[in-house]
RNA sequence: GAUUCCGUAGCUCAGCUGGUAGAGCAUAACACUUUUAAUGUUAGGGUCCUGGGUUCGAACCCCAGCGGGAUCACCA
């Protein structure tokens, strides 16, 4: 039971009247398509003797009906399309209806339409479709906003309310072509990217989603159950550790594209669910690796935007290769300043105190150099940069530095201040492994509810050995941010996480009558705004019973007037 | 999680110092055979987010809640 406004109840009764007409409002049919909307602005001019016999569908969007001949639009997938219907061309007898009625009348804004005809030009210079054939498809019963566009492409009345448009992100996409588009880019990075690696013969896999374990990064897990089995899992956090045991296993590289889970806090650049990619390739390390990312992401923004170049916010960012790399004590040193590389913890907690950055006594001496790092170096981070070669302690994968101690080779890609990629040498040594999981748990001990988890199995998986390795994850949904000059995640996913709906129930006219109200008298108490049983039940008997004999005269319902007994029960539910 | 702004018709938004709820588009009716933000005339459409409070009187003031945006903190 919903309550239906005034249009809602229009287009239902719409709907009737096209049954009783014989019209099947979603009849079982294949349509046969032979063009696109975009196909028929690209090639009529040049090709016209192929316009002719067109076959088309879509959704009629606007409508400008002038007596017996009309104007109209429809939008198919490609774009939108002008339609000449003129009354005597689709009604050729006598029987005027399927113009008069059908068409003028019954079929509104949203409705999906069949249309045969031939491709033509308008006194006014506007490709369009003169419709011989019209065939209702799918008759749609909710109203669509309707976005106006002027010549200039200004926009009128916009469907604009974010809460809206991600909660009915169908009808954003109906009404808000570049929506569309954002969402094509975001397929493009994805396909282009699977391509790159295909190409260079890495194996695209599947890990589980549902980890005993949940291992490969420091963040809180969403924990579910499994019945067979009695034993709780997790939705995986990352998939490394899975990745790896492959490369354990003998491919020499792999990679998975997919949805991880975190179960923190949201806001413009996190979800809980989101998309990484991470490849791990054997017998290379981080250096390598840096080639191979620049080479990829010119790649990629090539293929999406066409060049190498793209607009982000106020800034271009070049995508094409070689990137800049600075250590991360160099990019201290250079934009805060200060060598931190000496450092123990005291010093470095003087040098955060200094600069007003904010600790706790949880933080080690990673996250300490990490904290500096966030708050004086990132933002100045526009053109693409390899930050390389952090502090062990807040690293516990990545390979010992091959000669700087204190060090991992690990290195991380800033854009536009933001990081979105970052890789490692991978560390194959399963001692040295063991001793950070280790190193790991005493941080937890001391406070830090991110530090990771020790995974025996995969240790295991590495005493059997594997081979130097880099490895290299990718936030997709950051990198389509950019490449699509979006500020915020919830533009690049289709359908954001939010908070629930709040839903009314809404009592059917059974639900009242079952509560002792006479049929007739059902709409008086609709007319009260009581629409829940709730609400029924929180009513005042005396006021309740003078409104509703109110509401009786005033809609001069044939029901009797209830006593004040029977009010009374209604309320009580007895 | 904190701060702050917002919530009025299907959509986009006005609504003065607290005094009968408004517009454009959309919808309905009529007219109109090349319009394109079609046009002209007319009509209907509201739980002013929810619940309390103040008041003779609340869309408006106060309190609480729900939902959303922005900023900040954590994380990718």
């Amino acid at each position: 039971m919903q309550l239906l406004n005034e249009q809602e109840i229009e287009r239902r009764k719409d709907r009737e009247s096209l049954m009783q007409l014989g019209i099947d409002p979603y009849p079982a049919l294949s349509y046969p398509i032979n063009a696109s909307a975009a196909d028929i602005h690209k090639n009529y001019e040049n090709r016209k003797n192929d316009y002719k016999n067109i076959s088309i569908a879509g959704r009629l969007m606007t409508r400008r009906i002038m007596g017996s001949a009309s104007f109209a639009e429809i939008q198919d997938s490609s774009g939108r399309l002008q339609i000449y219907v003129r009354r005597d061309d689709i009604c050729p007898e006598e029987d005027k209806t399927l113009y008069n009625t059908v068409f003028k009348k019954l079929l509104g804004i949203g409705d999906f339409i069949g249309l045969k005809g031939f491709i033509f030009t308008t006194q006014t210079g506007e490709i369009s479709l003169h419709v011989q054939e019209l065939t209702l498809l799918s008759k749609s019963l909710k109203p669509l906003p309707v976005v106006k566009r002027d010549e200039e492409g200004n926009v009128y009345d916009g469907f604009t309310d974010p809460e809206l448009r991600y909660r009915q992100r169908y009808v954003d996409l109906v009404v808000n072509p570049e929506v569309k588009d954002t969402f094509v880019a975001r397929s493009r990075v994805i396909s282009s990217m699977r391509r790159y690696f295909d190409d260079h013969g890495w194996l695209e896999v599947e890990t589980p989603i549902l980890q005993q374990v949940h291992g490969g990064a420091a963040a809180k897990p969403f924990d579910t159950h499994h019945n067979a089995l009695d034993i709780p899992l997790f939705l995986r956090i990352a998939n490394e550790l899975y990745l790896k045991r492959l490369i354990v296993g003998g491919f020499e590289g792999v990679y998975e594209i997919g949805k991880m889970f975190r179960n923190e806090g949201m806001d413009r650049t996190h979800n809980p669910e989101f998309t990484s990619m991470e490849i791990y390739v054997a017998y290379k390390d981080y250096n390598w690796m840096m080639e191979m990312v620049e080479d990829l992401l010119g790649q990629i923004a090539q293929a999406v935007l066409g060049q190498t170049q793209a607009k982000v916010g106020e800034n271009t960012i070049e995508f094409a290769g070689p990137y800049r790399r600075l250590t991360m004590f160099e990019s201290i040193q250079e934009y805060a300043g200060v060598d931190v590389s000496q450092m123990d913890e005291k010093a470095l907690r003087a040098v955060c105190a200094d600069m007003g950055v904010e600790v706790d006594d949880s933080m080690g001496k990673g996250k300490l150099i990490d904290e500096i790092f966030g708050e004086k170096v990132e933002d100045h981070l526009i053109q693409p940069t390899y930050i390389t070669d952090y502090p062990i302690e807040m690293t516990p994968l990545a390979k010992k530095h091959r000669d700087k101690p204190g060090l991992v080779e690990r290195f991380e890609l800033f854009v536009n201040g933001k990081e979105i990629a970052n890789a490692y040498t991978e560390l194959n040594d399963p001692v040295d492994q063991r001793e950070r999981f280790e190193e790991q748990l005493k941080l937890a001990a001391r406070g830090d509810d991110e530090a990771m988890a020790m995974d025996e199995d995969f240790l295991r998986a590495l005493e059997y050995g594997m081979p130097p390795t880099s490895g290299l994850g990718i936030g997709i949904d950051r990198l389509c941010m950019m490449l699509t000059n979006k500020s915020t995640i919830q533009e690049v996913l289709f359908f954001p996480q939010m908070k629930p709906e709040k839903k009314v129930q809404v009592a059917t006219d059974d639900d009242f009558i079952a509560r002792g109200i006479h049929p007739g008298l059902v709409p008086a108490i609709r007319e009260l705004n009581i629409h829940t049983l709730d609400q029924l039940r929180g009513q005042n008997p005396n006021k309740l019973f003078n409104d509703v004999c109110g509401k009786r005269k005033k809609l001069k319902l044939e029901a009797p007037n209830p006593t004040k007994d029977e009010v009374e029960n209604w309320i009580n539910g007895a």
